[in-house]
DNA sequence: TTCGTCATGTAATGGGTTACATGATTAC
DNA sequence: GTAATCATGTAACCCATTACATGACGAA
């Protein structure tokens, strides 16, 4: 009971196929790595890890407290582990293609996590999207024909640049499925086993651009 | 009682300054006009109405059933109007240029009815939206530089592509806020005064670039 | 000693959607 | 006649935030 958005869920059972975590860390990780989209209080977080726990897909591990040979222990933390049976109800989740994983709200998310993602799911999701937003597009062509007599020069304006953000990310899609086409290997990688990271096999087709940004030494791999 | 959330309200009476309408008609020009942000449904939008009149901002006149020579009536109609304080209401919000004013839900509405905004307030809310976005840029940039490493190429990606939308959105800023520099002509627009398109007043300092798009004679002007 | 960050939680509240109920009118 | 659109409304629910409560640790 209680289906906690799915979105969070989602987020959070990825999150923590990677590694186990305790749910502080679990928000930052939200809010940084997958950020920008969007950024879950504690109010929401801390609940939804105890149902999550209740369904039986994570087990929570106190740390912390209960050793007496206490000197780095701050307040006792919860270390959240993924199940197996959470491990596989993931995997269901990154297996759907369903309309509802191109929608505003969850795309993002799937996406941050396309490379656990199998090929033709990935294929699926970023088609879905792409038609999606066309769609809406043709949308906004019709209603801003139809009504741009009675509009003022801003709303005019404001029309303009949300259509013309939204062609951008189109355009972005067309260049991501393009590289996915090109890319041969439709192997989804499971984090768990992949230790370092993985230059050699070419999970994808990402066209690989990173920017400039120097590789900074600073390492506060914070515990 | 009952501040429902400002955006909805704002824009409700914003929409009956220009004109007055009923309920329906309403909610089509809350989510095509201004729409692409937010769209509303009758559970929100119905008793926000009643909210708004029960504040006195708004008064409702039904029309349709009460005339029996009714061969076009539809089920009643409640037209509603902006009341004289309802206006001078919507005039202190517009005036308000409040950190909230450029936070994302917000920021789109405002700018929709800059056609109705002194200047002064539309430069403060565009620079104050500008330097919000700044500081989100900043603080993207710095958690990818140190999480750079442990991130998956379509993490990055995704990180890449959200940093570049806000990057264009600043500049998008800057161009407006360039081009309301330009204008000199500070004064707001009454809608209700404004019969025919004033072409002759520069009001603001739009660029006024409007791309294509043949003038389409099909008038559907459906009331 | 006070501030910032780490760390976990809950109750009240808010803001909104969904699904439903109702019914007239228009277009095919 | 039936589907779509016009038109208004409500109750149940959902998701998430806010504010609060608690408390330890490190650094200034």
């Amino acid at each position: 009971m209680s289906r906690r958005s799915g979105i969070l869920e989602f987020a959070v059972l990825g999150l923590l196929r990677e590694s186990p975590m305790h749910g502080y860390e679990l928000r930052k990780r939200l809010n940084t790595s997958l950020g920008v989209f969007r950024a879950f209080s504690y109010g929401t977080l801390y609940p939804c890890l105890k149902a999550l726990v209740a369904n039986g897909w994570l087990t929570e591990e106190t740390v912390g407290s209960p050793e007496p040979a206490s000197l780095t222990n701050r307040r006792a933390k919860i270390v959240y582990r993924l199940t197996a049976e959470g491990k596989s109800h993931f995997e269901e989740l990154l297996a759907h293609s369903g309309p509802d994983a191109w929608e505003d709200e969850h795309f993002g998310v799937r996406f941050a996590f396309f490379g656990q993602t199998s090929r033709d799911v990935r294929m699926r999701v970023l088609e879905g999207r792409r038609s999606r937003l066309e769609e809406r597009l043709e949308k906004m062509r019709t209603s801003l024909a139809r009504s741009r007599e009675r509009l003022d020069d801003y709303t005019l304006e404001l029309q303009r640049h949300g259509m013309e953000s939204v062609e951008r990310e189109v355009r972005w899609l067309n260049e991501l499925i393009e590289s996915e086409r090109a890319g041969r290997d439709q192997r989804a990688v499971d984090p768990a086993e992949q230790h370092q990271k993985d230059t050699s096999g070419d999970a994808g087709g990402l066209p690989r651009r990173r920017g400039g940004s120097r590789p900074d030494p600073s390492d506060d791999t914070t515990t």
